[in-house]
DNA sequence: TTAAAGTACTTTGTAAATCAAAGTTACATA
DNA sequence: TATGTAACTTTGATTTACAAAGTACTTTAA
């Protein structure tokens, strides 16, 4: 039997990570601030997690204005999409076994 | 918005637990070291995600032989099978979102 | 009858990951 | 001038993960 769970991108064993792809995967940009209401989480935290995800190439990073304030929202890079959606096949391979 | 990650079960953010967890949804029975192959586990790093998951009530142990060797397998109980089942849901909403 | 090997751990020690809180830089508004 | 907001970085503590070694017991081979 092929181990289960070798197919599992580790980048997406944390909660944190998976919940910023799966929001990216839907919108296509959103700002710092909205990330860290919709996870409820401190600043450092999030920025730490939103950083392993940019050193993985998995989402980009755009520094902008709202009007004159400062602004930097993110989105999914095609690898990123590509990584996620092999993770969720790979979730999904594991879990239809039960069948 | 609702925090997409809040239902999230944190027992099942590590991947060694979601492999035993989904192969003892499949398999009524399972030894030690049946799981250890099948994950491709040092003993002491099984036996600590198993003990993990016996604490939390989500499987149970039976010490018996075969033959004249001592066999422990391991089985999920209701708990275990309606947590698992929770996180599935939750992972599904989670991911629902993006159509 | 020693020796080697298997089962299922526990213990030990290290490295990595997680996180909150505080500090930082830069601009904005009162 | 002082307070506020954005988006971090740094610090330090706690937790988690893991391999490797050790343990207790039994079995099989030489």
């Amino acid at each position: 039997m092929i181990n289960p769970i070798g197919n599992l991108n580790k980048i997406f064993d944390s909660r944190i990570r998976l919940g910023v792809m799966s929001i990216l995967m839907v919108n296509e940009e959103v700002s710092f601030n909205d990330l860290k209401q919709m996870l409820e989480l401190t600043d450092g935290n999030l920025a730490s997690h939103l950083s392993t995800l940019e050193e993985n190439g998995y989402l980009k990073v755009h520094k902008g204005f709202v009007g004159r304030k400062t602004n930097t929202t993110y989105s999914i890079t095609k690898a990123g999409e590509k990584a996620f959606k092999g993770h969720l096949a790979a979730l999904e391979n594991m879990i239809r076994s039960m069948e």
